[in-house]
DNA sequence: AAGCGTTATGTATATACGTATATATCGCAA
DNA sequence: TTGCGATATATACGTATATACATAACGCTT
């Protein structure tokens, strides 16, 4: 069975900035409000969950993440309004891009 | 300067199987009429190349691409009306995101 | 039979990447 | 001041991928 795969992201002067890992980190983050349980619950290296957040915030205008350390809790991570917003938009351009891959039929009838 | 990016490509059971690379490579057999300059000419090894077009030819109903070795020019490589008509139609997709990917502005609005 | 240019194929090396592990740091609460 | 749970950061290791290199096979032409 073939299938038609898209994918879209976001590069800031030639690097990968923005893309369908940062959004479900974003998400999960939003749900856990911790970075490391979000990372833990997409199957992603504590590591590499920090580092993806220090880059987004980095190449963005305001902070995406914010993450906070020690505390009643041990600290912890939210999401900024900025954030949420880049969330919205990168999904609605996903859906419309999906829209078009489901309309298009002719490239998998000329593979069967 | 942020943009969007976008790829498109088709999986076979879960496998890549045909994409942007694939896709340049035909192009290039069909310029080139040999596997190994149209390798060497986009940069990819020739091992690599032949890897390729075997596994393009295996998922496809038919061939599209034809290898022919030893004869007077020591052999060749050509692309099949099959290979021929995947091309196009991929490149029809790929237009077609692209297009809703210019007119998408709000994203990038956000992120300045 | 020899030469040519291309396809065909294996092997070893280098490189990048993700992962695991270990440890330090922080700030509130008890 | 001690403990807790989370963030912060470096290092080492294993794996997958890409590359380089070497060599065989092929079939037409001369």
């Amino acid at each position: 069975m073939k299938k038609i795969k898209v994918k879209c992201w976001v590069e800031d002067e030639g690097e990968k900035f923005y893309g369908p890992g940062p959004n479900e980190l974003l998400k999960r983050i939003q749900e856990e409000g911790s970075l490391s349980r979000a990372a833990t619950k997409m199957g992603m290296s504590y590591k590499k969950a920090w580092e993806l957040v220090q880059r987004l915030n980095q190449h963005a205008e305001e902070p995406l993440v914010i993450l906070k350390k020690g505390g009643q809790h041990g600290g912890g991570a939210e999401v900024t309004p900025q954030g949420f917003e880049i969330m919205r938009e990168f999904e609605n351009l996903q859906r419309k891009i999906d829209e078009v891959v489901d309309q298009q039929t002719d490239l998998i009838k000329v593979l069967k």
